[in-house]
RNA sequence: CGGGAUGUGGCGCAGGUUGGUAGCGCGUCCGCUUUGGGAGCGGAAGGUCGCAGGUUCAAAUCCUGUCAUCCCGACCA
């Protein structure tokens, strides 16, 4: 039993100041966690019973679905890391340091290698797989900015699981069965979620799909369907028009140069169009009919900076995080007026296709190509557009792609927007935010291959397997649950993961009051429940009911003034409901509840 | 890395422009009273005012530098 008399807590009784969301606010103020360090915390004695049963649901559903326990190491040589190029590719996310022998070292912000090499180490038949391995361990990521204390920090705990399989319909098993896991774990932790799609980012691989608790403060963006389809904004795939025949591209009207002064901007063009130049149906000219060319840079892992450019429809914005999703390993940034220089064809604000990709003209002074052009997916062959002609002042009209001008490829980089058609026809697509909870991805062969993992197969030839990789942020994911179900005063645990079952409160002086909350607590915990129970002699009865708020038990047994009248009060912490019940009655009660609760 | 803000007992803050022996609330400790919604009275402990230089008879306060933290953005399996 857990008596606050003794146990290790201090509620606060103001918001720290550097806390902005509820689940920070209210961890700290409830004592369950301490900020050591920005993005770091120290769990306190009930911070850590959340943490270990929270754990306990990821470790029964991981054993479920077949998974092994193992735990490596955080502390890990740079070595395997360098074999699969993340040494370099994590880039400053990544903690380094060095042993005494100047050796480099990391803390690992992720186990793949580490679980590739062990597997190689001991198995080298296709008998021994399929064969899935799990550890829940702390990670280490040195971002850029810690915030909103658990949701995002340096130090976080994570289970992470690895599946090794002979060929892809074994990898195909093997992530189904992790994904099952993941919604039973989710759901018995109380916390709603949206599996989306997702881009595989620095892990690489094909597949892969990330669980979000919706949540207004989450940092992904991801768009649903009505009918269904699901996707992180990162990985929205557009609708493209079907491309035009080419005996139909022939009919369209050629394309036609006009003068149109002072219009460096896409409203400045439509405005000056309609009046200058309408159309020729009498329709007015929108945003959408022009084609505007965004000039980006990448930096490559190497070092070098390259300009490239991006033509989409005048209507849309350049969306950066999508274009970073498919530029990696390149770093992505708007040009600088630097980098225009470097590439005087570039007219800013009369950019167009003439000079871009393969319609320019090869640099001769260093000897390399014309700046790379990719377009989005909506500039498909046959469509006509209103376009800048590479000199100040000058746009063209009537410019038709795959006619008029070719790109270096496609790319789906732009803006998704409220209402836009979903990929596979379901509808219309709405934003909304969430928290990552969970990613999973099959890899593939990358780290395989990078690191040689090879069996022997059944005619005895050397086969590489193939990986898939899952990732549950626990820490996170209990910063979720504290988000999702806090009120103005203080925590609500889920029973599943509660620090106790029922907090019992003794309140006024009277020695018959506490012999009695003392005989009913010690009766909740033979009956197997988790109890805290409030035995402080001298504190008066106001602070023990907003600690006992603040702390989230999700029952709380009030011992006092009623017993005179043979009552005990049993509130729930959620609802703010409250019953006066005979104490023995309330002991059933409440071990009938919890019980049912607990499934 | 850009923009903004802040560093003063355990926590939350005032003081700073006008330099003059560091203050309030909460918490903690002792005593008495109180006991169903963060009690009252009395007493006490606890801070070289982020750090380093400088100006001055004198610096929390003015000057220079530096470090750190938080928020927004950039970044982020």
């Amino acid at each position: 039993m857990l008596r606050m008399s003794s146990l290790f807590v201090r509620t606060l009784r103001e918001d720290p100041a550097d806390a902005e969301v509820a689940s920070h606010k209210w961890l700290v103020r409830a004592g369950y966690i301490r900020r050591a360090a920005p993005g770091i915390y120290t769990w306190l004695p009930l911070g850590l019973r959340v943490l270990a049963k929270v754990e306990a649901v990821v470790r029964e559903e991981m054993n479920a679905a077949g998974a092994q326990e193992v735990h490596f190491p955080a502390l890990l040589p740079r070595e395997p890391y360098e074999a699969t190029d993340r040494w370099t590719e994590y880039g400053p996310n990544l903690f380094r340091l060095q042993d005494r022998k100047g050796n480099d070292m990391l803390l690992a912000p992720t186990h793949e290698e580490m679980f590739t090499l062990l597997v190689g180490d001991l198995y080298s038949s296709y008998k021994e797989l399929p064969l899935t391995l799990y550890q829940i361990q702390t990670k280490y990521r040195d971002e850029a900015r810690p915030r909103a204390g658990l949701l995002r920090g340096r130090e976080f705990i994570m289970k992470d699981a690895y599946s090794f399989d002979i060929d892809d319909a074994g990898l195909e098993a093997s992530y189904e069965a992790q994904r099952e896991a993941y919604q039973r774990i989710f759901t018995r932790l109380g916390l709603e979620f949206v599996i989306v799609t997702a881009t595989s980012g620095a892990m690489g691989g094909s597949r892969s799909e990330e669980f979000l608790f919706p949540c207004d403060i989450g940092e992904d963006t991801f768009v649903r369907s009505p009918g269904g389809y699901a996707a992180n904004v990162e990985a929205v795939a557009t609708l493209a028009p079907a491309p035009l025949p080419a005996s139909e591209i022939t009919k369209l009207p050629a394309a036609v140069v006009h003068d149109t002064p002072d219009t460096p901007t896409i409203e400045s063009l439509v405005a000056l169009s309609n009046a200058e130049y309408p159309r020729a149906d009498g329709v007015a000219w929108t945003a959408a009919d022009t084609l505007k060319n965004v000039v980006v840079t990448y930096e490559h892992p190497g070092g070098e900076r390259e300009v490239v450019v991006i033509g989409m429809p005048g209507d849309r914005q350049l969306d950066m995080k999508r274009l970073e999703a498919v530029a990696f390993p390149a770093e992505v940034s708007q040009a600088t007026a630097d980098d225009l220089t470097q590439h005087p064809e570039l007219v800013a604000g009369y950019i167009g296709p003439a000079v871009l990709g393969p319609n320019g003209a090869p640099r001769e002074e260093s000897g390399r190509g014309a700046v790379r052009y990719f377009l989005d997916p909506r500039v498909a062959e046959g469509t006509s557009w209103i376009t800048g002609a590479n000199e100040p002042g000058r746009h063209v009209y009537g410019l038709v792609a795959g006619r008029d001008f070719t790109a270096d490829g496609v790319l789906d980089v732009a803006e998704v927007k409220e209402g836009d058609p979903a990929p596979d026809g379901s509808g219309p697509l709405e934003l909304a935010r969430g928290i990552e909870i969970g990613h999973i991805f099959a890899l593939g062969q990358k780290y395989a291959k990078a690191l040689d993992l090879k069996v022997l197969d059944a005619g005895g030839k050397a086969v590489t397997v193939t990986m898939g990789s899952y990732g549950i942020g626990v820490t996170r994911a209990l910063a979720c649950i504290a988000e999702n179900t806090a009120d103005d005063a203080g925590l609500a645990w889920p029973i599943q993961v509660a620090p106790a079952h029922v907090h019992v409160v003794a309140t006024g002086k009277d020695e018959a009051v506490f012999a009695e909350a003392e005989r009913l607590a010690e009766a909740l915990e033979s009956s197997g429940l988790e109890v805290l129970y409030d035995d402080r002699p001298k504190t008066s009865p106001g602070v023990k009911f907003a600690d006992s708020e603040v702390l989230g038990v999700p029952y709380t047994l009030v011992v006092g003034r009623g017993l005179a009248t043979g009552v005990v009060e049993v509130r729930t912490r959620a609802t703010g409901e409250r019953v006066e019940l005979a104490p023995d009655d309330a002991v059933t009660h409440l071990v009938a509840t919890v019980i049912a609760a607990l499934g």
